[in-house]
DNA sequence: TTGAAAGCGCTAACAG
DNA sequence: CTGTTAGCGCTTTCAA
């Protein structure tokens, strides 16, 4: 059956010539029609989407990409988990690659798949994607991928992918080290961290603003505790720290695993933060009201998006030029009640700028309404 | 610059007759090698892959689906929020069209836009997918899709996405009875209902199982609050609940909402369970860490997804045969410590079956190490 | 078991 | 401003 049968019969998808026959026209016009192209009248313009209108005409996106070679598609290689960082990043990108005129193609990696990002790619590649995103990325080991199109890593040094990849920081590290500098303005003398996996180049990246934090003031560093990003992991840590005896400060790597250290400690005896002070890392919905709410920094997901973005889609469609640095993300300190200063010594914390916003958490107060009581 | 100049320069991708070339078969054995097809000797199957591997062949997709029609993706409608539910559900149905074999490709709607899952399904049609996922859409009035593929509808009617649709629910309704029933079953008279936004068919759905276990056993219908599944929502509902007085048992319609409830009572002086019990919806990751640890109901994303991809599949690749009917999906009640028998009369309610788990979150336990006390 | 020929519906390059 | 002529790299017949 040829396809002029199947026109006459009636069924097919119309193509261009059907519609560019009805408006009386040539093909081509009708392709500039579509692709606002310049140099076609307002009465032709109209008669083509006219045209269009009444075969129901829609493009053919497999023949536009056969044709021109680009799909006007960008591939993402997401981890797969309902974590909050990575879902909302993923929905930045998403919203960042519709405004930039692209569609999406997803794929997620399996945690325990070696060389699953090699995978990812590939598949992605064989799609025909223009650009390609890693979103926050673990550390697969020597991962090299031989990319032929622009790849944007997201929260991973650029050297992960390869030597065309452009990066783009997530701000974690400096998040992770306001969140510590924070705790130590409150008088605290050194701050515990509970850490992510470290194969998570974004639990590294916390681990090292911590560590950035405490170097700069020569402060101790205590032995780290490594979780699973989980509030049960987080337990875990805080009922070790709570046999040490002499904590009074802790930055975890995120919230979950904060919620479940403070829990830990309540159950152990400890106030939060009238003995231990607590900070988390993400600001997910809950954190305003778990008890006590939740001291965290926030991280800018749609910017980091959007500025990713926009570097990957000028390295697929102008390659030559130099890309701008990415611009440094915002950091956001959000004080709430799991903070304070510490039990005795050093009470001279007290009433710092920081701690200001503190007293908005009275017990009956509707906690942080405005959703905004960011510090620096 | 004609592609066989391209070819010598070195610099473009393979195809198909070039490794047909190297290999000294036709390219249409190429293509059946990398079809699966039978009848390839396999001796000629070796040395065209080997020829394939040396030249770094990967198929063309955009060609292919335009020689054939099809396109072996799936694309997804989602609501593009990071709330859990939607999130995890994502994630589900990326791994079941990854293994079915096919690609996903995303597209995001905002929750204001009206008509977004309208032009969201425009916009995977002009892509060329071979079948379409709306994941809990919301009601956005009448909707008519001409969609010429096949249809999933995750959490909502059929009808919704018109005639060729097909639909799963994701067992909301029935979990809600559950909760509703747990509450019942330990002494409560009645339960009160904190809803979602009734525009998501999700939220109608949960508000209809908890009418329907208040229905069935006769009990008092008391007014629903409405929130919008933020914890903020559930902290403003819980103060409103707290100065009517009457109140000893909630069942909130996501787990942020139970969280920012509690806070509100507690704040306001109310014990819960002692004096209040609450039941959430969703099982978040810090559901089992919060305090007090909560009670909820968890949704089977992995096997809705994995149910629903298998009916589109189907009727993407075999649309005569009759499909079956989904499976009702499984009801996975976690009883935690935020649900007691009410506070004076109907003590009764004590020592039922349903409340004996209750026990393991004593105070220094670690809270649900296991990850499973589900009952029924 | 293999091959040859004919498109799929569009864009690119070049004329007018 | 508009049209013509060639493909893009596959899959689909139909033969051999």
């Amino acid at each position: 059956m040829t396809r002029g049968e199947a026109r006459s019969g009636g069924s097919a998808a119309p193509r261009g010539v059907d519609v560019a026959r009805l408006a009386g026209v040539s093909q081509k016009t009708v392709s500039r029609v579509f692709n606002g192209e310049q140099y076609v009248s307002a009465e032709v313009r109209r008669r083509v989407l006219q045209a269009a209108e009444t075969l129901g005409y829609r493009l053919n996106n497999a023949a536009r990409a056969l044709a021109s070679g680009r799909t006007r598609s960008i591939g993402v290689v997401a981890l797969g988990t309902a974590l909050y960082g990575p879902a909302s990043l993923l929905i930045g990108i998403e919203r960042a690659a519709r405004d930039a005129g692209y569609a999406l193609r997803v794929v997620n990696t399996l945690e325990g798949d070696p060389g699953g990002v090699a995978g990812a790619v590939e598949s992605l590649l064989e799609q025909g994607v223009d650009g390609i995103v890693v979103s926050e990325p673990i550390d697969e080991g020597g991962v090299s991928l031989s990319i032929d199109v622009p790849v944007l890593v997201l929260g991973a040094p650029a050297s992960f992918a390869g030597p065309r990849a452009v990066a783009t920081g997530v701000g974690a590290e400096s998040l992770a080290r306001a969140a510590t500098e924070h705790l130590l303005d409150l008088g605290h003398m050194t701050v515990h961290h509970i850490a992510g996996p470290q194969r998570w180049f974004a639990a590294r990246d916390r681990l090292a603003g911590w560590r950035a934090a405490l170097t700069a003031r020569g402060r101790d560093q205590p032995p780290v505790i490594e979780g699973d990003w989980s509030a049960a992991s987080g337990y875990a840590a805080g009922l070790e720290l709570a046999s040490g005896g002499d904590v009074t400060a802790v930055f975890a790597a995120n919230d979950d695993m904060a919620i479940g250290l403070i829990r830990a400690l309540t159950d152990a005896g400890l106030r939060v933060p009238g003995d231990v002070s607590v900070v988390g890392f993400d600001d997910i919905p809950v954190a305003a009201y778990v008890t006590p709410q939740l001291t965290t920094v926030r991280q800018p997901f749609d910017a980091v998006a959007q500025d990713g973005l926009r570097l990957l889609v000028q390295s697929i469609e102008k390659p030559d030029v130099e890309l701008p640095p990415a611009n440094d993300p915002p950091v956001d300190l959000v004080v709430r009640c799991s903070t304070a200063p510490p039990p005795r010594r050093q009470a001279q914390g007290r009433g710092r700028r920081q701690t200001a916003s503190r007293s908005r958490g009275g017990a009956h107060a509707p906690p942080d309404a405005d959703e905004s009581p960011s510090v620096r």
